[in-house]
RNA sequence: GGUUCCUUGGCCGAGUGGCUAGGCACCGGUCUGCAAAACCGUCUACGGCGGUUCGAAUCCGCCAGGAACCUCCA
């Protein structure tokens, strides 16, 4: 394949040129949502890199194989209740099943992620549905002997690892500091050591979510999953996993000593991670208590939101950010990024109604090479936009009749604004004339309305053409006066 | 306390040694019956101190402030 796309490998802490295992195959695995509540602004992060790589990926020609998982199991709650899943305490106090409850939270996770127009992964596999091949995997840690078990509960060995292979290769941590800075939890005097981690929990008599294993009636540990079912989908080696950084440590680097204790290799290529989106400075999150949902952005309904906000503008707010910086939230800048759509999204209306000329004294040429030098640098999408905000100021001008664009470099603009924005970004434009499916004998009916008011412009019967233009607005309609013609959209 | 990272104009946010992204807001102008919209223009920033260099937002050091991880987390 004939491109340079570079990506931040967090194992190397550099930009790598990517080079796949099996070309023209990808292999991406990400880290998905735990389904025990509704995805909040910060779930969206990961879904929206993660969908521009996919995207991005198809165009350059690979066939991508995108797995995104489902957790619901596992997750251990740290507070009085500790030892009980997350799933399982939540089901018994809503009085449901655990599956129910992870069934209505995913439902509600697909519909926000079709909102914000995230691709459906290739395969969205379940952590319960993968418990043979979880209990498989442990099996082949304890053959080459770095698990022990302990009254029914697995471990990892972790400092037995660390002998022959580097535990903190991707964090950057070491063992003895880890020994040092390791927190007294619960279940500790079951361990070796405490960084040695859970692949196989007993469960406790108050725990609904089991399953029978060689050791215990019980779950598996959190990190486990991720390895189990990245490596059956994808193989022991693949090319890409990623997720947000507040994974890298402890998660990821489980996953790697997990996987490379079972299967003696090394199964990750490329390490990415997404940063954090903070409020006030402060990453938004469920243990903080800070985060606002993405329904509630939908709807604004919400303390701190002033107004609701659309899933686009949500999505072009993530964008406008490269993915491994963080992104602070405020109204003031989700309403910049509101408005800055609303440019591009009439640059686009307006480019489908421009007409070639002979000559073309705009600089748009370069447009797709520019974007596209900007997706290859570790998906630069702040600086592909840019790119688009200048092709949006060169449609402007053509369309006020300062500038002209011959009929060949205008049908080149109009695929590639398309390819650029729908394509690579998975930005839906608002499109002109209201929204598509509302049918040409109401865009007439509007039409005509605006052409009575142009009539009684023109006999300066003002009270008539206010009284079309504020009735029209009052129903929802925006009028845009023109030069020598007038536009509209449905806000 | 340990590890890693960040600090850019009113706000958001690119940029890793010279060619001064982009958006939003503000202000001025064009257009308009008025308004809105649109367009054009203005505003030239890089936490502080020191160093390297012909030249630093960009490299190095120190200081200050902030964040993430070290416990479930996207």
């Amino acid at each position: 394949m004939e491109h340079k796309l570079h990506i931040y490998n967090t194992l190397s802490r550099k930009k790598e040129l990517f080079v796949p295992l099996h070309e023209p195959n990808v292999g991406l695995y990400v880290c998905g949502p735990t389904v025990y509540g509704d995805a909040h602004l910060g779930h969206a992060r990961p879904a929206i890199t993660f969908d521009i790589l996919f995207r991005y990926m198809k165009q350059l020609g690979y066939k991508v194989r995108y797995v995104r998982n489902i957790t619901d199991v596992g997750h251990l709650e740290n507070d009085a209740d500790s030892g009980e899943d997350k799933i399982a305490k939540k089901a018994r106090l809503d009085q449901l099943e655990p599956m129910e409850v992870v069934q209505f939270y995913l439902n509600r996770y697909h519909k926000a992620m079709d909102a914000l127009n995230v691709l459906p992964p290739s395969i969205e596999p379940h952590a319960s549905g993968h418990i043979i091949e979880q209990i498989e995997f442990i099996q082949k840690i304890f053959d080459a002997g770095f698990a022990y078990e302990s009254e029914g509960s697995v471990y990892f060995d972790v400092e037995k690892y660390n002998q022959s292979h580097h535990y903190g290769k991707l964090s950057g941590r070491n063992i003895d500091e880890l020994l040092e800075t390791t927190r007294d939890l619960d279940g500790q005097s079951e361990k070796r050591r405490s960084v040695d981690f859970a692949l196989w929990k007993k469960a406790s008599p108050e725990h609904i979510l089991r399953w029978p294993s060689p050791w215990s009636e019980g779950f598996p540990g959190w990190h486990l999953e991720c390895s189990a079912m990245g490596t059956k989908y994808l193989g022991e080696e693949f090319d890409i996993h990623g997720g947000g950084m507040d994974l890298i440590f402890p998660h990821h680097e489980c996953e790697i000593s997990q996987s490379t204790a079972a299967l003696g290799k090394e199964t990750v290529k490329y390490w990415m991670h997404n940063n954090m989106i903070t409020i006030n400075g402060q990453k938004m999150g469920k243990s903080l208590g800070n985060f606002i949902t993405l329904e509630e952005f939908f709807t604004g309904n919400h303390a701190l939101l002033e107004k609701a906000y659309s899933p686009m503008t949500i999505r072009f707010f993530i964008l406008q950010a490269q993915y491994r910086s963080t992104v602070d939230f405020s109204n003031e800048a989700l309403i910049a990024a509101e408005k800055g759509l609303q440019r591009l999204s009439e640059a686009y209306n307006r480019l489908q109604k421009l007409t070639g000329s002979t000559e073309t004294t705009v600089d748009v040429k370069g447009l797709l090479s520019r974007c596209e030098e900007a997706m290859l640098d570790d998906l630069n999408t702040p600086i592909a936009i840019a790119h688009l905000f200048e092709a949006a100021k060169s449609i402007n001008t053509i369309y006020d009749g300062k500038a002209t664009i011959n009929e060949a470099d205008l049908i080149e603009l109009k695929n590639v604004f398309k390819l650029i924005v729908e394509d690579w970004l998975g930005l839906e434009m608002e499109t002109a004339e209201g929204q598509s499916n509302s049918g040409s004998a109401y865009k007439a009916a509007v039409d005509l309305l605006l052409e009575i008011r142009q009539e009684a412009k023109a006999n300066k019967d003002w009270a008539t053409a206010d009284k079309i233009r504020n009735q029209l607005a009052a129903a929802g309609f925006e009028i845009k006066d023109g030069k020598d013609r007038v536009e509209w959209s449905l806000k």
